[in-house]
DNA sequence: TTGTAGGCGTTATCAA
DNA sequence: TTGATAACGCCTACAA
């Protein structure tokens, strides 16, 4: 391994002269940093970012830990991200498990974008407490050293009930996360505002675990219990879909029978039949936003929590207009902004 | 920030001493170890990543680099990368855009597996030249530091053509990847192959780009010189379902009018109308099996490139049946390893 | 403008 | 069984 001490040697200079030139110091001649540039060329020098880190206890890195890999919702969101990295120098590297989790307190990374409820509060606020900078996106802590940047689930819960309502619906499903998901019970939360506004409400909770098989198991109890048009709020797309899918093979008429509301607008929600109606949010801009927080607070900035808002969109998943005129609204009105 | 030393001072031991307890070595008392044990926790010691990278000269991570983060392709892979990597005590990290390539050369990963048309093979080589452990999904490359996991993309697009084929298809749209692509180069040799053995078969290639908006424009110049009932085989799925979504528009009926085909096999493909003909292979398997290989060659043991099998998935799809009984088979046979 | 030297936190080689 | 000490490759006062 070729280091600057090896060009120094080659150049006749000291290793000092050779940190300075490539680290484009004016403190040296152009001469002799052309010449130092050339021979670090030559000798095919590259620098070792380990001793660099070390030494500046700094890696230009940033990490985002996810819970698994495969989510829909990642692509665009890492995306947004790493642009925002990369125009202010950083890197940006995706984890998932628990194993990669040092990477934070070891200083492997310079701070860290969570979106993994297994990633356990109290390690993050540990973590926080030795100084290390962190980004929530999928739970509230409180800590100086700690940001949030947090979906509008209320707005969204809301506008997916209020939409429901507005069909006629008086019975109402909801298909909610796992155990332990922010996400889904801050929704759970709105639905529970919404339906005590509404007295004529009935709503039945069914507990899921925001995968396709939770929405599968879902559509089985309901198609048990059938006996009138029922409204399904599933608190997000991917049950949503697993419940389309298990209704297809049943005698219920999705957007007649059956309404069915997701949330998170993933791309299979479009292609599903009929189209899904969802809560949708800029995903990249989520991520975009996470870094930016990430890197103030790394700079010492100071910056407040941040909410990403969310839209309806309308397709043929909620269509059975079971009593006309409730609230004087149509199906038929566009995506509104909460 | 607390180092060894810290614990040193306060056990009143040398800083070597700690190492060597906290490294397990059986060269100090279990009375020592156990003090020593007891101050690191109390004193919330944690190892400095940087400083033993740069002593040990290796990082006991592994890189993975992608194109970009959005391709439904990429959760299974991943995952199936992570399990080995994290069975062998290795982390993995996965990167993305050129300015992360650093992270080999700068000795921050101890191999990379490449999944990146973009990622030159030029500079591979070159980081291979220099000692780094480098396994490719993508491309074929010659060098004992480089071992190669690719899929069988001769066999699949045989499978492909020869199923459109035997529909009795005698027309036949091939829509290929982007410039620079191997997978699509591959796929596109084996359709030249079978179609010299089909004399009667006449196909045409449009030029693609993997991508949904390739599909669409292919689509459209279908559509334009449309006469009879063709095939079409879309070199990826993405590109066949912006096909059947533009087709979707218009007069022509899939699976009647055109019989479409894909490759990868990707989630969504199960959920366009009709079911997506594709050929499907084990992303998981691909993963882990790139993992293995470039831990075996970091670890030095010698490897052969490997090879990952497919198979063709029957749907509607493909259901012309343009000339019954052609070569004697139907299209209702299951889906057949190549 | 360049060189000397100390140190970042570890590991590992010798002595003691 | 433990302790000094020298690296690993880089940065950065401070001196020359």
């Amino acid at each position: 391994m070729v280091s600057i001490k090896d060009i120094a040697k080659q150049a006749g200079v000291s290793i000092s002269t050779v940190s300075y030139a490539l680290n484009g110091s004016n403190k040296v001649t152009d001469e002799t940093r052309s010449k130092i540039l050339a021979i670090a060329k030559e000798l095919n020098y590259v620098p070792n970012a380990a001793a660099r880190t070390l030494k500046k206890r700094e890696s230009k890195i940033l990490g985002v830990f996810l819970t698994d890999f495969s989510g829909d919702v990642y692509g665009d969101l890492l995306s947004g991200m790493k642009s925002v990295c990369n125009a202010q120098g950083y890197d940006l590297i995706v984890c998932s498990g628990k194993q990669s989790h040092r990477m934070l307190p070891e200083r492997m990374i310079d701070g860290a974008v969570i979106l993994d409820h297994t990633f356990a509060s109290k390690e993050l606020l540990q973590y926080a407490d030795r100084g290390h900078k962190i980004v929530v996106l999928d739970r509230e802590l409180d800590h100086p050293n700690i940001n949030q940047v947090l979906l509008d689930n209320k707005a969204g819960a809301t506008l997916a009930m209020e939409h429901l309502i507005e069909q006629g619906h008086t019975k109402i499903y909801v298909v909610t996360g796992p155990e332990g998901s922010f996400d889904s019970a801050q929704r759970l939360k709105a639905v529970r505002q919404v339906s005590e506004r509404e007295a004529n409400v009935e709503w039945i909770e069914i507990t899921g675990d925001f995968e396709k098989s939770g929405g599968e198991r879902a559509a089985e109890r309901i198609i048990q219990e059938y006996s009138q048009p029922v409204g399904v709020f599933c608190l997000n797309d991917e049950m949503a879909i697993g419940m389309c899918d298990r209704l297809a093979e049943s005698e219920l008429n999705i957007g007649r029978d059956i309404d069915i509301i997701g949330f998170d607008n993933i791309e299979l929600s479009k292609y599903v039949q009929p189209r899904l109606v969802t809560i949708d949010y800029s995903k990249r801009k989520w991520g975009a936003l996470a870094a930016e927080q990430l890197i103030k607070i790394i700079a010492g900035d100071p910056v407040d929590h941040e909410r990403i808002y969310v839209t309806l969109v309308e397709g043929g998943s909620v269509n059975s207009q079971v009593q006309s005129d409730y609230h004087g609204h149509t199906q038929s009105e566009k995506a509104v902004s909460y």
